[in-house]
DNA sequence: CAGCAGATTGACT
DNA sequence: GTCAATCTGCTGC
């Protein structure tokens, strides 16, 4: 079951976020066919969030897409080298967003193996937002993609989640008090999530 | 295992 | 020119 639009477009994109783990990143790209549980998120609370590239209602033709109506999807290269991914949510004009950390590959191993050039299945295939992405074949070209098609989507498998663990968010030093916000959600115990705190 | 630098490109001053 | 929502491999303990 893909998740319904009306799932992205609720106000409170913290609660997005926590929504979002235990469910399923899948993408079909170039016919290839791979999916991962989502285990890790993190939230980002717009024009008012100093970690967010639509901070103070900062528009350029990068965060464009970030004022879309929610259930699309924001991507885009970090440090030049990462493709990051993102869930945009809420309504047209509202900016927020849930970046997607890490998720635990479920479908389609082998060509996860491949596309991150390692030869064994091990918790690293996926544990970061730039890994995850390059796991999945998830790339800029797909920025502003609507997660209903057929090339990405996000699908509830009916997976219950026990705890989630609630955390500062990490990499964004330069937002200063607000790079404190409890806005990391992980899966406790789950040894496919990031490492930290 | 911790710490650090290099990679690499687009956005912004 | 500077910096960024990161990852990897190398160093040294």
């Amino acid at each position: 079951m893909k998740l319904a639009k009306k799932f992205y477009l609720r106000s409170d994109v913290v609660e997005v976020a926590k929504d979002l783990l235990g469910k399923f990143l899948v993408t079909q790209i170039d016919g290839l066919y791979t999916a991962g549980k989502i285990v890790e998120t993190e939230a980002y609370e717009g024009v008012i969030d100093k970690a967010s590239h639509a901070y103070n209602h900062k528009f350029s033709r990068r965060t464009k897409t970030l004022y879309e109506s929610g259930g699309i999807a924001y991507i885009y290269l970090c440090y030049g080298i990462h493709h990051l991914f993102n869930v945009v949510t809420n309504n047209e004009q509202i900016p927020h967003a849930v970046l997607v950390r890490a998720v635990e590959p479920i479908d389609g191993i082998d060509i996860m193996l491949q596309r991150r050039n390692k030869p064994i299945l091990n918790y690293t295939l996926a544990s970061g937002p730039g890994t995850l992405s390059q796991a999945l074949g998830i790339s800029v070209q797909l920025d502003q993609t609507d997660l209903s098609s057929d090339l990405i989507w996000i699908e509830d498998r009916n997976e219950r989640i026990d705890h989630i663990i609630a955390s500062p968010r990490v990499g964004v030093d330069y937002a200063q008090d607000h790079a404190l916000w409890p806005y990391r959600f992980r899966i406790k115990n789950s040894p496919w999530a990031g490492r930290g705190k």
